[in-house]
DNA sequence: CACTTGCCTAAGCGCTTGCTCACCTACAGG
DNA sequence: CCTGTAGGTGAGCAAGCGCTTAGGCAAGTG
């Protein structure tokens, strides 16, 4: 059902995943995380969602968290490699910019189950995994504030405060994934376009078509 | 601890919860809820910390739930005369937007353990107390989309989308509750500051001192 | 004084939780 | 044919959950 909708998108989802009933448990856990939250979650829903006994579970993960882990460094995994193939393309900053916001946008959109869990679980991790969680993530800002930094360099943008700038632009796009409804009225493309106008904008680029 | 670092704000926060039981175990859940979640709190931590037994608890709220939404409400209440507040100024729209976000991220960041509980943790109300919270959100959406309608038919403001862009300058503000962290660089006025300066490049206006 | 009222606790009930264990089945290799 | 391995199940354990109950104590009122 809710799986189905998210397939449609760019490509086959956890395809990485093996073997076969691994991968079905996962599914079944990132729609149950995203539907109500981790920790309101049981291992009983999440294998009777894969349509497997409570005990299946645990053949393949050694405890829940493991499974919150998985799905955690996959979506961030995700997440840092399209900010990074924007970063580390061509064109000017504002084109760099506006193809990162648009593309980390339409993720967050299209796959706003996996980046709901991905971005609002983060504190259900265990110590080690959450650390190992925030590094990504502080390599996600490096990539935005790279391409903020060059734009300000080239005279392109007029930001007084770059970190601020980054921050904020991270952050809306993020909070997609919280308001981001199927049934409403806007696609992730569509999302993504406006987004990117917004955040040109925002860093002071003269509006381009 | 943290309840005191939020006391030092505007002002004597829940002052209009009494008795004083029930004001501190109030307190002690918006903490509770805030670091580890609604689902992950348990009532007998929240009696903890009010230094009272878990069976207290139930003295002055008929259920867990009743707490969590009579955070909720007394939160959203602030947050909507926030933005009505500013809605309904003098000045310009400009003006009036500056100010409206300006006040309502400063909320968000002073106030940002409140703010997390009732931002993040609405799916966990039962079904009629999320209607009621539900409906209250629908009114600071219109508080914003008012400001910005007034702002493009002034000649104010240039903007193409505006319930996106309604949505998108929310949602901004909101997620602030996310990532603040008191013992970050930025104060609560500076993020107020530097977020009403984006959202003023966001909509089009000629920059103001 | 007796009695009510407001606020609190110790004990614990019924249930659900994450997880385990003994056992089952299908199939590949020798 | 036997045996090892991978992937599964049903039953259930110990712990923790939200919440209730019976009762205690201090203050206010007749």
């Amino acid at each position: 059902m809710g799986a189905a909708q998210e397939t449609l998108g760019e490509e086959q989802p956890w395809a990485e995943v093996s073997p076969d009933a691994a991968r079905r448990l996962l599914v079944a856990a990132v729609e149950a995380f995203a539907e109500r939250g981790y920790h309101a979650t049981t291992t009983r829903d999440i294998a009777g969602r894969a349509g497997m006994s409570p005990a299946a579970l645990y053949i393949h993960y050694k405890t829940k968290e493991e499974l919150l882990h998985r799905i955690s460094r996959l979506g961030h995994d995700k997440a840092l490699t399209i900010l990074r193939t924007a970063a580390d393309g061509d064109g000017t900053a504002a084109e760099r910019l506006s193809a990162a916001v648009r593309s980390f946008v339409r993720w967050h959109a299209g796959h706003h189950m996996t980046a709901r869990v991905v971005q609002y679980e983060l504190d259900a991790l265990g110590e080690e995994h959450r650390t190992e969680i925030v590094a990504l993530r502080r390599q996600s800002d490096a990539a935005v504030r790279e391409i903020i930094n060059d734009g300000v360099r080239a005279g392109e943008f007029d930001v007084p405060d770059v970190p601020g700038t980054t921050l904020a632009v991270l952050s809306l796009c993020i909070d997609v994934a919280r308001w981001f409804n199927v049934a409403g009225r806007r696609t992730p493309d569509e999302v993504g376009a406006l987004y990117a106008d917004l955040v040109l904008r925002m860093v002071g680029a003269s509006p381009q078509k």
